[in-house]
DNA sequence: AATTAGATGTTCT
DNA sequence: GAACATCTAATTA
């Protein structure tokens, strides 16, 4: 079952982010079917959120999605490379995103291999943002603003056994973010291989 | 094992 | 021009 409208809609960001652990992230973009289990995850806070792209209210075409209704993907393109996939938060009017930052391959990845040119399944076929994105299939910015009720992206809850010890740390990448830099969102399940870093 | 260069779209100065 | 929610391959020690 995919997760509803309400999951993403509501208020808290940070506990938002904390839910998506363990949770069944699926595409079946050029119908081919991918999933995985999200091990780590951070929490951007819409526009009081200085490392937020929508920080102070920045509304530009990119971000345009971010300020629409909970439960849509936010795929920016980063550093002229990478497609990195956000989930969009709160109600419309508020730009709360959680970017997905690792998942565990459970489904495909054969075609995840293919995707990343790697030719056997280890660590670094899905441990960072850059790397989810191309494993899922996300290449254009035609991903942007999908709905994750109705199309090929989605989240699907997950067999409980994914509910075990979180760990709260800082976000990455996101020095220039003055005191917003040390906001300990960045989540991940403590036991899995399958994290960014070590 | 650790550091560095290079890839380059979007947004802001 | 410069900075940026990154990754890889090559180089250095």
């Amino acid at each position: 079952m995919r997760l509803k409208r309400e999951f993403y809609e509501r208020e808290n960001v940070v506990e938002i982010a904390k839910d998506l652990l363990g949770k069944q992230l699926v595409s079946s973009i050029d119908d081919t079917l991918v999933a995985g289990y999200i091990t780590e995850v951070e929490a951007y806070s819409g526009v009081d959120d200085k490392a937020c792209h929508a920080n102070n209210g920045k509304r530009t075409r990119r971000t345009e999605v971010m300020f629409g209704s909970g439960g849509h993907a936010y795929v920016y393109f980063c550093y002229g490379i990478h497609h990195m996939m956000n989930v969009v938060c709160n109600v419309q009017g508020q730009a709360d995103a959680v970017l997905i930052r690792a998942i565990q391959p459970i489904e495909g990845m054969d075609v995840m291999c293919q995707r990343r040119k790697k030719d056997r399944v280890n660590k670094n076929l899905t441990c960072g943002p850059g790397k989810v994105g191309q494993a899922l299939g996300l290449q254009t910015k035609a991903h942007n603003g999908l709905d994750l009720m109705r199309e090929v992206l989605w989240i699907e809850e997950a067999p409980n056994r994914m509910a075990e010890e979180v760990f709260a740390t800082t976000r990455i990448g996101v020095d220039y973010a003055e005191e917003d830099a040390l906001k300990p969102w960045r989540f991940y399940i403590k036991n899995s291989e399958w994290i960014s870093k070590k």
